[in-house]
DNA sequence: GCCAACGTTGGC
DNA sequence: GCCAACGTTGGC
């Protein structure tokens, strides 16, 4: 069991949109970074914790929790030349970019950026990093406990 | 394998 | 719109 931050832009997909969305899952479609990938393909499994969190936005924050709810699988959007996300180099034979079903949660009161940063118990949040632009990092069993009890 | 140029992310 | 930071590309 591991934790997860996961950033979606809210006008792409918001908490809103997976609380809506049909049996409230969503693939999580569009990731387009090896590292970002390999999380999903060799760290994450079902029943992982996703912090849902909206960013290129006005108020970027987490805005929900989450729950991997399957297994890696080849991004469908990977072979559709229409889709923004559409990867010339990428077979059927072997695609290159995979991804996860996450399942709604729990919608909560926004919990800002600068929020986060005021909390010495999150300090060392891969996501609070300098530079860091990663959609996909790693949450800490101790950082997921402090946020789900403490900030929720 | 190096590294400069370029593109993207994402907060502000 | 700005810009820092980082990832990717491609020539060599």
């Amino acid at each position: 069991m591991r934790y997860w931050l996961m950033k979606s832009e809210p006008d792409e997909a918001s908490i809103d949109h997976l609380a809506n969305a049909p049996k409230h899952i969503l693939p999580w479609t569009g990731v387009r970074n090896y590292q970002a990938r390999n999380f999903m393909r060799d760290a994450m499994q079902i029943g992982d914790g996703v912090l849902f969190y909206h960013s290129s936005c006005p108020e970027p924050g987490i805005a929900g929790l989450a729950e991997v709810v399957s297994t890696p699988y080849p991004d469908p959007t990977q072979f559709d030349a229409k889709s923004p996300y559409y990867d010339p180099k990428s077979t059927r034979e072997t695609p290159r970019w995979v991804l996860v079903d996450v399942v709604f949660r729990k919608k909560i009161p926004l919990i800002p950026l600068a929020a986060l940063r005021e909390h010495a118990e999150l300090a060392d949040m891969r996501v609070l990093a300098k530079g860091s632009r990663l959609s996909i990092t790693p949450v800490t069993e101790a950082e997921w406990r402090f946020i789900t009890r403490r900030l929720v």
